[in-house]
RNA sequence: GUAGAUGUAGCUCAGCUGGUUAGAGCAUCGGUUUGUGGUACCGAGGGUCGAGGGUUCGAGCCCCUUCAUUUACCCCA
């Protein structure tokens, strides 16, 4: 049989892992650094967990797990299995008698599921980090896999701004780290729904972010011609047109916010948000990223009801949202706890890596095949005890040592180092072993000399 | 789900309007008198041309079906 992986998913070999591992560890630190905690929750969720959250398209992106043995049942619930299946061929459903677990999409759920299940035991406000792959059923694409990495940040249990200016803080911090220039637009889902009421259109509030959300996907026609097809009133639209045509500085933007939403009680909550965040960038001391106010930025997640970010690249060709986030009032009430509002960023390490790659950001020390820094080369069973012993030393003093396992002719000896990259090699014959040397090659420099164990440690170190 | 593109050696691809034993580069392995890689030279192995059917004297090439990969829409990290 041939050998193969489900669609939208990867195999990582070592050159990977070595530069994906060197992303995690910048956000790991930077989490560490404000303080976040690590959790992990199970790859598995009971369905029920995570149905309803995320809007009717992330409902259908759910990976869905088939409950166990079911040929293994009575003949009656054969039958009604049977059933359930018949309906859930003809429409979307969701049959616990089928399928009771699903595969996580995010680790804001599971995460807000956690907080009300270990409510007595966290200390408020509760922060935590979680690095952990999601899976969805999308159809793959660029840079969009079935299975990839979040690592998630949130506080919860604190309804402060001052969480949402540390998130920026530390996005900032990440960004810059690693060399990735970025643009993090946010916006406020209040500002959202108070756009909603001015147009008397509350109900149909989805629709309409949705729809401006595209704006510079399909142009402004583009959003008129959807806002239509959704039924919004033609007066609506021409309200809404001069949001849609708002532009200029952060500031400016406010400006015609205000106006517009004088009259929305829940708008001026809104605009009073973005000015605290604003008026603060400053004070966090903003060195690399651009924020950027955008009354377009919708996202797709139900659970959203204050500030949002979303982070993308501000260089190349290729641009995904490589960050999402924001603030969630009561996701743990639909799991029975009240008032414990939250607030978090979701860094997507696959599409980091995809743009590192497209702009050439890896360090180089970062991109390469193996940590090894040096190879031991001998001639024959004679020497090999030796190298081991040898090999033990240096690696006690912490360099990264290998031994070439079988009695091999030199030349498969470099070029097994050469091929790993690993910059030195040192090779131990009689004349070595007799001397106490090593003959020490420099493979990039192409030089060699023979030392004693000394200088090896030095020069190596 | 909808639409397009592509499936030929391990990888990247070539293969003219259908015409003999299907090619190249890279990779792999071996060698260039054996204490030295990355550059050179010589040689070798490796292909049911995605799968199934059809048209034809003859199909990698044309037609149908199917599967896979990929891009876009929708939505998203």
């Amino acid at each position: 049989m041939k050998p193969s992986i489900p669609r939208g998913t990867r195999d990582f070999g070592p050159a990977e892992m070595q530069k994906r591992q060197y992303i995690f560890n910048i956000l790991k630190t930077n989490f560490q650094l404000f303080g976040y905690a690590p959790i992990e929750t199970p790859s598995m969720e009971n369905i029920t967990t995570l149905t309803g959250k995320y809007g009717e398209e992330g409902d259908q992106l759910i990976y869905k797990v088939l409950n166990s043995r079911i040929h293994e049942s009575k003949d009656d619930k054969k039958e009604i299995l049977k059933k359930e299946f018949n309906i859930a061929l003809e429409k979307s459903y969701n049959s616990e008698l089928l399928t009771e677990k699903a595969l996580r999409y995010d680790l804001t759920v599971p995460f807000a599921r956690y907080v009300v299940m270990n409510h007595h035991s966290l200390t408020y406000p509760f922060k935590r980090y979680q690095i952990q792959p999601v899976w969805r059923a999308d159809k793959p694409q660029k840079g969009r896999y079935r299975e990839f990495y979040q690592c998630d940040a949130d506080v919860i249990g604190s309804d402060s701004l001052v969480n949402e200016l540390e998130l920026l803080a530390m996005m900032d911090k990440s960004f810059s780290e690693l060399h990735i220039p970025v643009v993090v637009k946010f916006n406020n889902r209040k500002i959202l729904s108070g756009i909603a009421e001015i147009l008397n259109a509350s109900d149909q509030i989805i629709d309409i972010t949705v729809a401006i959300d595209k704006l510079d996907k399909i142009g402004k026609e583009g959003v008129v011609k959807e806002l239509l097809e959704k039924g919004i009133s033609e007066t609506a639209i021409k309200q809404l047109e001069p949001l849609i045509d708002l532009s200029g500085s952060n500031n400016d933007k406010v400006t015609v916010l205000n106006t517009f939403l004088s009259n929305s009680e829940i708008g001026k909550k809104g605009i009073e948000e973005i000015n605290f965040l604003l008026s603060n960038l400053k004070t966090i001391n903003i060195q690399h990223i651009k924020v950027e106010l955008d009354i377009t930025l919708a996202r797709g997640l139900n659970y959203y009801t204050g500030t949002i970010f979303e982070a993308k690249a501000n260089a190349g060709t290729f641009t995904p949202s490589i960050l999402g986030g924001g603030r969630y009032d009561d996701l743990t009430g639909i799991f029975g706890l009240k008032g414990l509002s939250g607030v978090g960023i979701s860094f997507g390490v696959d599409r980091i890596y995809d743009v590192m790659e497209e702009l050439n950001l890896f360090p180089p020390d970062v991109n390469k095949v193996s940590t090894t820094k040096l190879l031991l080369a001998y001639f024959s069973e004679a020497e090999q005890a030796h190298c081991i012993g040898l090999a033990a030393k240096l690696r006690s003093k912490g360099i990264n040592t290998e031994v070439y396992p079988d009695v091999a002719k030199m030349k498969k000896q470099f070029e097994y180092a050469d091929k790993k990259q690993i910059p030195f090699v040192g090779v131990i014959g009689s004349n070595e072993i007799t001397n106490n040397t090593i003959m020490l090659k420099n493979m990039l420099a192409g030089t060699q000399e023979e030392v004693g164990f000394e200088t090896l440690t030095e020069v190596l170190k």
